[in-house]
DNA sequence: CAAACTGGATGATAATGTCAACCATATAAA
DNA sequence: TTTATATGGTTGACATTATCATCCAGTTTG
């Protein structure tokens, strides 16, 4: 029997956080979307990551991210670079104007995040990190 | 300084939970997607409820929400009812139909979740439902 | 009563997401 | 090694989700 609803609260969650996120870049006319945050965000904290590698840490179509991917190269925030061990594949890079984007970006990531969690207990927080992250792997295993 | 990423894996699991519940309402052959659900569930469980209430349950705009209602209202599955205190108002129910389709989404909702908290202590669990609640709090309040 | 406001419908449009087809390259099998 | 099969990425088509502006009918306030 349940009696919480965690998928409604998810939902309901997440939502609150991409409006939030969306809000914030839409008032600093920073021209992006919170999708396009989290492939920048993704670049730059992988080296060498490619299309492929977005789309399964995304679990979205390629398709999808080879839109996002190539608006943002559009917008000179990223480049791609040879892949030396499989020419259909490039490496994704940020650009000196990317990655000043995005230290502004992780700025106001870490701004939501920061009052996201205010008033929670570290410990609390912890349980929250890892039960998340146990309940993507219970779903995304099953499928 | 912020070590975890609530946000990214609050994003991941949103979506894993989504594309599980489509998937399973697609082989299912049920005709609507996660948000009729959503739709559909606040109807069952709240009488007399309007489409504005709904949209400010789900924060969204006004809009999207008499587009899925009356989409229920074609299938057959929601009915509205006059709402006496209100003439611009209707309350929204379940026909027969809709609230027997309930009863088997009620089954594949929670089919979903019981697999999602396997594994995850009683204890655990409530500390994520708390935490969700309270960081969803501190964003809507911040708008 | 007039002015301002609200619930809901509708048109326009943007962002997100998936699927299928395609091309170039890579890998496996014959 | 030549063929077959699989993969990375692009593109077109399309569905869903979402917002905004406008409108109408009905409500509330001044």
């Amino acid at each position: 029997m349940i009696k919480t609803n965690n998928i409604e609260a998810t939902f309901h969650l997440a939502h609150a956080i991409k409006q939030q996120l969306n809000n914030q870049l839409e008032t600093q006319h920073l021209g992006i979307s919170h999708m396009h945050v989290r492939v920048l965000k993704t670049i730059s904290e992988t080296p060498c990551s490619t299309a492929m590698d977005i789309a399964g840490l995304f679990k979205r179509d390629k398709a999808q991210i080879t839109r996002l991917v190539n608006y943002l190269i559009d917008q000179k925030l990223v480049t791609k670079k040879a892949n030396p061990n499989d020419k259909r594949s490039q490496f994704l890079e940020l650009t000196v104007t990317g990655k000043a984007l995005q230290q502004q970006l992780k700025a106001l990531s870490d701004n939501v995040e920061n009052r996201m969690i205010m008033g929670i207990k570290e410990k609390d927080l912890e349980i929250f990190t890892q039960v998340s992250e146990q309940m993507k792997s219970n779903i995304v295993e099953h499928l």
